[in-house]
DNA sequence: ACTGGATCCTGACTGC
DNA sequence: TGCAGTCAGGATCCAG
């Protein structure tokens, strides 16, 4: 499900009703997920004590307090709300979050692909984040940068904007996207492309992403904010599950090609 | 160094 | 109705 857009329209969701309140909870009814959550570590570093910030690093969203780092990640299918202590927990919320001022945040992740982790070390050298690539929307990631990376790469360019030790934040629908808006084949190899293309790739990349999280995300089957509401960018999608429709720029059919066991979507006649 | 494939899991949907 | 097969917003791990 998530792409950076829908976890950073979860971030600014939840974070006003988090800041500042303490903990007073922990309710872990499904540990199993991607990787076990470790109840008593976590248990031990959050409850009664507030978090100080929300952030996020990719599509990873990182609850900070005085103990350490709460690390989350949705995976395909997770969201999490904001809701009163009054709402029944559906199945699939994993995990519970109680707040002083009678707030609850619940974790609902129907194919556990998303993890909550614990971490009291440096954030950033924690194995999942110390290799990660630029956030896509900074200044750091540039035409210039994926031109560089990509020199050695034979790999398609779709797989390698995917890659989030090149870029993080970049999933599925987006990279289908960028690629249309650039004119640029998903299949074409990466160390194929010229330093020009890669500028209008990035400033694709950052267009669409910026008028997604506007949108409050891409809602395709289950995504819901921290409201519980859906995100309205599936509406602007140019390419993205439009297999055999009209291209919008040309109206020669959108094609449906499987790389790296996931869907991709393009026009053959706008992307070269 | 780089690449592709298998893998974790549930649910929605299609076709027989 | 039921059952098998396919497909999903991710990304780690491992073999080659």
């Amino acid at each position: 499900m998530p792409e950076l857009p829908e976890v950073e329209t979860t971030r600014r969701g939840i974070m006003g009703h988090l800041i500042d309140q303490k903990v007073t909870k922990i309710n872990i009814h499904q540990p199993a997920l991607r990787w076990p959550v470790e109840v008593n570590k976590l248990t031990k570093g959050i409850v009664g004590q507030p978090f100080s910030s929300v952030n996020r690093r990719g599509k990873y969203l990182l609850f900070e307090n005085s103990n350490g780092t709460m690390l989350c990640h949705l995976g395909m299918s997770g969201s999490m709300r904001i809701v009163t202590n009054r709402e029944p927990p559906r199945k699939h919320d994993h995990i519970e979050w109680r707040l002083e001022n009678g707030a609850v945040m619940r974790f609902h992740d129907p194919r556990r692909f998303g993890c909550v982790l614990w971490i009291d070390t440096n954030v950033e050298q924690h194995k999942l984040l110390r290799d990660l690539g630029p956030e896509p929307l900074s200044s750091s990631f540039s035409g210039d940068y994926l031109y560089q990376r990509s020199r050695t790469r034979k790999q398609a360019v779709k797989t390698f904007i995917m890659d989030s030790k090149i870029v993080v934040g970049v999933g599925n629908i987006y990279a289908s996207e960028a690629l249309f808006l650039a004119g640029i084949h998903p299949a074409r190899q990466a160390g194929r492309v010229s330093r020009q293309r890669y500028e209008l790739l990035v400033q694709s990349i950052k267009l669409t992403l910026k008028k997604s999280i506007k949108s409050g995300g891409t809602t395709l089957r289950d995504f819901v904010n921290s409201s519980g509401e859906p995100g309205y960018f599936r509406q602007q999608l140019n390419v993205y599950e439009k297999y055999d429709q009209a291209c919008v720029r040309c109206h020669s059919p959108i094609k449906r090609i499987v790389q790296g066991q996931r869907a991709t979507y393009y026009c053959s006649r706008c992307q070269r």
